[in-house]
DNA sequence: CGGAATCCCTGACGATACTG
DNA sequence: CAGTATCGTCAGGGATTCCG
């Protein structure tokens, strides 16, 4: 199983290289969102693909993966039987979670008109 | 050409999905800040290309049509040989900025930290 | 100078099947 | 339940060439 790369090539201590790209993925973003949106502390695996239901398996673990290795997150396994894994968000999630709600915000107040500028766009 | 998807298929809706994303691939975020921190109000295709030295040049049309598609730059082709074309933010865009200058300062306090933990992650 | 067109390839991602 | 393993696809992206 695969994870993204750890440092860009040519510009290594690029902050948006390596950070926010890593974040920008197609997933991780709503991921880390769904996480906060839930309002628990712990959140199941399964439930999590039961909120984004068209994440699959394998790429629903790669990017819990990924956001534990950058502590975004992290994985508490309980010894039972039949298993028992949750997900949480970590404090440096927590000083994160502003700005991305920031964004989503603005996505969702921009959203018609860009959506708008894109169709004409297109018709072009 | 081709330019990034119109719409995500099962959440046409998501703001996440439709504007975030697009905005997330491996270069959109980078041309904007570029752009702003030239300080000018606009900007010619070679000198964007001098400070994104590691872009491709079809990957920096690309990037920039599809930034002109969404209404985040503006593209001014003056008819003089030989040709010379400028790049500009639009007013939407410097609306997204502080938002995303928000998202760089975060990523740059916290990359030692992140790097580290990646690090780590890496070695288990 | 600022592209467009073409070729090509990697790796991100999905689907499916299997497992402790 | 929460994965891992394997395989296949294809779109993102690079390199190169050509053009007004």
């Amino acid at each position: 199983m695969y994870r993204t790369t750890i440092e860009d090539a040519v510009f290594p201590n690029c902050p948006i290289r390596n950070i926010l790209a890593r974040l920008c993925d197609k997933w991780s973003l709503l991921v880390i969102y769904t996480l906060d949106k839930a309002g628990k502390e712990a959140v199941r695996f399964k439930e999590l693909q039961r909120e984004i239901p068209d994440i699959s398996q394998k790429m629903l673990t790669v990017t819990l993966r990924t956001l534990e290795d950058d502590g975004y997150v992290t994985r508490t396994v309980y010894p039972e039987v039949p298993p028992r894994v949750e997900y949480a968000l970590t404090a440096r999630a927590y000083t994160l979670l502003p700005h991305v709600n920031a964004l989503i915000a603005w996505a969702l107040e921009n959203r018609d008109a860009i959506m708008e500028d894109r169709r004409k766009a297109c018709k072009k």
